[in-house]
DNA sequence: CTGGTCTGTAACCGCCTTAGGTACAAATCG
DNA sequence: CGATTTGTACCTAAGGCGGTTACAGACCAG
């Protein structure tokens, strides 16, 4: 499979605008780091604008930076801004079929597959843009 | 989104499975009851075939049926069984862009994101087959 | 105010995955 | 042998996604 690439994208963007304190970073000089085009990016950047976790100036020295600290970006935040939905799907309900498993499992299956998701949403809530930033540093410094 | 629609088909055809817990079950059984066709449901029997969730015999009177007690099946195993590989994608690496945000995300990534599949993973593998197929129950009879 | 720069967004293309469907060989039982 | 069912190989249609081009709007410098 390997879903959810959009994510790690907007990981990178925020470690990258993380790792700039100082002045904005046109998606340009972004999409050169990702090796990817900056219409993507500016795709995905007006996304992390809308949640909040960037701000975009247009016009001449122009560019996006961190609305706010680090800290206070979970990957969660990340995840839920650039993904869109839920991670697993319900099954289709055909009450009309005469099977009572066909009938009701969409609920049950709901209930037992959210809280997995919750789990997972949990977990990525737990760790901050700050610590992917400071991981990212002393891996670069190790090689 | 909405990823992972087999893993919803797949509890649907084990919950069916379990509830009959005498004889075989044909595809063209479970396809009547999941509405689709004979040919998709038998591809992901083979799947669950496979991972020795369940036992297929061919020929006339033949069908699918539980290989062991629903007690002994999670949702992880049928997740495992029928969608493959991991959850979220890793970031690509760059190490030549000269950028180090590129050349170091990717380990990083995947130790954080890990942790969240495990999270996930976990949740499931603490349901079996049997709380789903009671729950089932009490659904329907609450209907 | 004019030219240059950057964002935001729309439109389109090509690739890949997936569900749906047909077909057929192999296996099994009566 | 004949009927039935699995397992699998193909083909097709639809949708999602990354890549790309294009352009309107916003903004700054001179």
């Amino acid at each position: 499979m390997a879903a959810f690439t959009r994510f790690a994208l907007g990981v990178h963007i925020l470690a990258l605008l993380a790792s700039k304190r100082d002045g904005a970073m046109t998606s340009q000089t972004i999409a050169a780091s990702a090796n990817t085009n900056p219409a993507f990016i500016r795709r995905l950047l007006a996304k992390l604008n809308k949640a909040g976790l960037i701000k975009s100036q247009p016009g001449k020295g122009g560019g996006s930076q961190l609305a706010k600290g680090p800290k206070k970006i979970s990957l969660l935040d990340i995840f839920e801004a650039v993904e869109a939905g839920r991670i697993v799907a319900a099954p289709k309900t055909f009450p009309e079929n005469g099977c009572y498993v066909a009938a009701n499992l969409a609920p049950v299956f709901r209930d037992f597959t959210s809280d997995a998701e919750v789990a997972f949403f949990s977990s990525l809530s737990d760790v901050s843009l700050k610590q992917v930033v400071k991981s990212l540093k002393t891996a670069a410094a190790r090689s």
